[in-house]
DNA sequence: TTTATTGTATTATTCAACTAATACAATAAT
DNA sequence: ATTATTGTATTAGTTGAATAATACAATAAA
């Protein structure tokens, strides 16, 4: 997982949605420590504010606890992460079939296009 | 269609989308001339420089040409508006897959949550 | 006890992008 | 010829995010 900020979205909510990422793939698994928030913001290269935002907003969906002076750690309430993983998959999938009805295609024709991607798609990963 | 502005990315971008949209879905069929870049704006309630901005995306990509003191016409080219369609499908379609694989769910697992949710989903319509 | 490291808070500044107001240009309509 | 309507251009203002600098607070570590 590579910090890959793009310029067409606040840098903090593109930090929220990496270190979600990060939560949900078990790169900081449940109840691990995570580097501080300086750390963390040198290693993305932005400002340790810009960080900490990101970081507080993940702490409000409570994927992330703080403790002062010892440092930020991720819940080790797995159901929780994998709750905010469901949400999140929902929230997409919804925004998908929004986005290609407005573009006139039916269900059924998003469907098979889906389909069909998985098919012949050039996965040989997964 | 209606004019239905969010605040969550810039006017103009959202414009784009809904003219393209209404020209896909043949709300301004090919060969038509616009309303004025006013009335559109009006009926948008946006500013009149707003609208121009996105019209002139639109005729960035061929599917709006301008004649000065006359008027803005959609294209007739409708192979033209057919490919602006697929074109943004696919986008769509890899942006959707991009995302999931980004929350952890492989191609297999992307493709039944599609199919659930043609199958059971609530769509009376379609 | 002292020091270093942690999270947190505050304030100001910069910068880019979007929006807005207005003026200009060209021509169809009358 | 005049007027109204069209697209276009220019300039200014507004807004929000990101950065920056700094300070504070708490405690683990030495």
């Amino acid at each position: 997982m590579s910090w890959d900020i793009k310029g067409d979205r606040p840098v903090y909510a593109q930090l929220v949605e990496i270190i979600g990422q990060m939560i949900i793939k078990n790169i900081f698994p449940p109840d691990s420590k995570l580097p501080s928030v300086r750390d963390l913001a040198a290693s993305a290269e932005v400002n340790p504010n810009t960080m900490q935002k990101a970081l507080g907003e993940l702490e409000g969906e409570g994927l992330i606890s703080s403790i002062r002076t010892t440092g930020k750690y991720v819940t080790n309430n797995v159901e929780l992460i994998a709750a905010y993983k469901r949400k999140l998959a929902v929230i997409e999938l919804g925004r998908f079939i929004r986005k290609m009805k407005n573009l006139d295609y039916n269900l059924e024709e998003i469907k098979d296009l889906v389909d069909k991607e998985v098919n012949n798609g050039n996965s040989f990963r997964n």
